[in-house]
RNA sequence: GGGGAGGUGGCAGAGUGGUCGAAUGCGGCGGCUUGCUAAGCCGUUGUACGGUCAAUACCGUACCGCGGGUUCGAAUCCCGCCCUUCCCGCCA
């Protein structure tokens, strides 16, 4: 971790045991890693990670000695305070005993401190390791492994050649490039006129059909999230540069509603009735896109903030495959609904986002800039974020609790369902047709106009 | 920004520096009683980590917002932080 970063983080505390409980836990099945650990050492290899985790076995072997040495020494020391204190009531001299007692006290913080220590290094070390795929998954360095699942809908067809969205949306001066670099530097933009309701009335839209159809609800979250919500989703400790960080504080900017979202029953114990848990919210998305400079620097393709709606499921374990199904659909009914020619993709392990378990990408067709462009991403993360933050459950009539599974995905991002609409329904006068779902959000009307009749 | 109050187990709510993992109530679970319903009675009821292990079993340690300190011993005393809430001021 960053010095910075680790100036504005949370201590991680002196619960030598549960270095769970409140700050978050360690990402990996601790007893999975110990009893597999070939396998595991395999699957991480298949997503990039080649560090190895022999030295973590070795670090938690030692962190267990020294935890066991602890708390004997510790038992001790109770007995011979309970007795200290048993002496005095009868009045007795317990100076000899207290002396004893203030000996093993040194002794036990010594100890204290080295379990303390290790426990520490080995959650640090246990953070920057990413989720295990699942073992389908296909394997592959990078996105040239990724198999595409469906395409639906046809490539829209043009008389004439149809334009990028900068050049029709610019032309329109619907899309104002130079205001939001002016505002804010290059990758930022302005929305004007109609475009920017139409990214206001696709939100409506969406946010409706997620709620009234798929049964989620509705939460409006902060854009904001200190540390540690970030640990729980993964983003901290490893993705720090790629996030906006308030100076001064430990906030940082979220870039995407899942961070909020996700951790929306952080360190809850929840009943199985409660499962399963759909939320979706609109909010901004602010991401730095370091290490991506120089790509897709036209237009609205790649951009430091944009705006999504975003699905999170909170489920049961045994259910986690099929919502991710269901999730995809769900996803995929805005693009239905506009009548978009889109495709699912599932990625390989060498594309997938550190949290992910597996993911399934939605990319849309855009005929201006002839390209696939990704509008959603649904992961099944299984345990992984809910051990960082400590969300579980109890199976009804069961005992102990369990880990919940939690999903998320874009139910879609905005910019690039703006692309898609744009360059996918846009006629030879630079207007665009607007399919019919979106009109009621519309004002009725029927078309995005272009320059004439803009503004 | 200034001042006050407070953060205890699923919830509500006690708690004297020493046998407090924590009274009590509610809820939950098991049982009895009961012709439904309601009520009553008895028992039980947290989580995590570590160890032993055939074990859903036993032992140990930790957890009373988070962290640090004092002490032989801290839910209880001291310090810092976070959060909640009330009052005042200020700006929307």
């Amino acid at each position: 971790m960053s010095p910075r970063l680790r100036a504005c983080r949370r201590t991680d505390g002196k619960n030598i045991y549960n270095f769970a409980a409140h700050q978050g836990g360690n990402m990996l099945d601790l007893h999975l890693v110990r009893n597999e650990p070939d396998r595991v050492e395999e699957l991480l290899r298949r997503k990039g990670f080649t560090a190895g985790i022999r030295d973590i076995l070795e670090l938690d072997a030692e962190r267990r000695a020294a935890l066991t040495e602890f708390e004997r020494k510790r038992a001790e020391q109770k007995k011979l305070s309970k007795r200290i204190g048993a002496l005095r009531k009868t009045g007795a001299d317990a100076s000899d005993l207290m002396r004893e007692a203030s000996e093993l006290a040194a002794v036990i913080k010594d100890l204290e401190a080295k379990a303390e220590r290790l426990g520490r290094e080995l959650r640090d070390r246990l953070l920057r390791v990413p989720n295990v795929p699942d073992p389908d998954v296909p394997v592959s360095e990078d996105e040239s492994g990724n198999v595409v699942l469906s395409v639906k809908g046809e490539p829209p067809r043009f008389d004439f050649e149809p334009k990028a969205h900068w050049d029709l949306l610019g032309e329109a001066g619907l899309l104002d490039m130079e205001l939001g670099s002016s505002l804010a530097g290059s990758g930022f933009y302005a929305l004007r006129g109609g475009l920017a309701r139409l990214e206001r009335a696709l939100i409506d839209l969406m946010i409706r059909l997620h709620t009234e159809r798929h049964g989620y609800e509705e939460v409006a979250t902060p854009y904001l999230a200190r540390d540690e919500i970030l640990e729980g989703t993964g983003q901290l400790p490893k993705f720090a540069d790629d996030m906006y960080r308030i100076e001064g504080s430990e906030l940082f900017l979220i870039p995407t509603a899942e961070v909020t979202l996700a951790n929306a029953r952080r360190g809850k114990v929840l009943k199985e009735d409660d499962l399963p848990i759909y939320l979706c919210g609109y909010t901004p998305c602010f991401r730095r896109e370091a290490g991506a400079a120089g790509r897709d620097t036209r237009g609205l393709i790649r951009v430091h903030q944009f705006s999504k709606v975003e699905l999170i499921k909170i489920v049961r374990p045994e259910d986690s495959e099929a919502e991710l199904e269901k999730l995809v659909g769900e996803a995929c009914a805005v693009l239905d609904a506009l009548g978009l020619h889109y495709r699912t993709v599932l990625l390989s392990t060498g594309d997938m986002t550190f949290s992910s378990a597996k993911t399934i990408d939605i990319e849309v067709y855009c005929p201006g800039v002839d390209r696939w462009l990704e509008v959603s991403s649904c992961s099944n993360c299984r345990d992984f974020q809910a051990r960082r933050m400590m969300t579980r459950y109890k199976p009804a009539g069961g005992k102990g609790t369990r880990y919940v599974h939690i999903l998320n995905g874009s139910g879609v991002a905005l910019p690039r369902l703006l692309i898609a609409l744009a360059e996918s329904y846009q006629r030879a006068d630079g207007s665009v047709a607007l399919p019919e779902a979106v009109r009621p959000y519309f004002g009725g009307a029927d078309t995005l106009p272009g320059k004439e009749a803009g503004r």
